[in-house]
DNA sequence: CGGTTTTGACCTGCGC
DNA sequence: GCGCAGGTCAAAACCG
């Protein structure tokens, strides 16, 4: 698998939208830790995840992943390439705000990890932006969001900042 | 009552 | 073809 570092902090428009306009303030790059991905690649390896970079916030560590979709793909091409985005977060809350609503339609157990995976998908009407949760078995003070296709609409709540999303997560030593 | 969650069934791709 | 793993559906339950 790829694991070149991407030089920019957003490669494009994708993932401010996906994750929401007020969730990229204040974040910057602190630190590069390529070992933390071993545990990340394990858990969505099918991902076929190409750049790969963290992201630390504060004290909390965050990891933003643009990924291709659908290596093999069939002949007929119709398949529509969708870009991936996830990042993982070092907090004990599942439920990350991140200013959209979500309506949860599935949940399955993941192999080799004790945590079931939770599918989400946008509720605004016409938007299929979906994203799914899984928190690491190896670590259980991480949580992997996985976002999925780009919203086709403003964030429904504009007044939640970072700051109030960082306010929801627990302070772990990072790394 | 309307929207959301839960949960087992169903579907699909892939490796053997 | 079969079985496994991941992803989705949908009916029932839940909840404000």
């Amino acid at each position: 698998m790829d694991q070149n570092i991407h030089p920019s902090l957003f490669p494009n428009s994708l993932a401010a939208s996906s994750f929401g306009p007020n969730m990229m303030k204040n974040s910057s790059i602190t630190n590069l830790n390529p070992d933390a991905f071993t545990g990340f690649n394990r858990g969505i390896d099918h991902f076929h995840a190409s750049y790969q970079n963290i992201y630390k916030t504060d004290q909390r560590s965050l990891v933003i992943v643009e990924s291709d979709q659908m290596k093999g793909k069939k002949k007929g091409e119709k398949k529509i390439r969708k870009p991936r985005f996830a990042f993982q977060t070092r907090t004990q809350v599942d439920i990350l705000d991140d200013g959209y609503r979500w309506r949860k339609y599935g949940q399955k157990a993941v192999k080799n990890n004790k945590f079931a995976r939770s599918y989400y998908k946008c509720t605004h009407q016409g938007c299929n932006v979906k994203k799914q949760v899984q928190r690491l078995s190896r670590d259980e003070g991480i949580v992997v969001t996985t976002y999925e296709g780009t919203h086709s609409h403003p964030v429904e709540k504009p007044s939640d900042n970072f700051e109030q999303i960082l306010n929801q997560m627990q302070i772990y030593p990072s790394f």
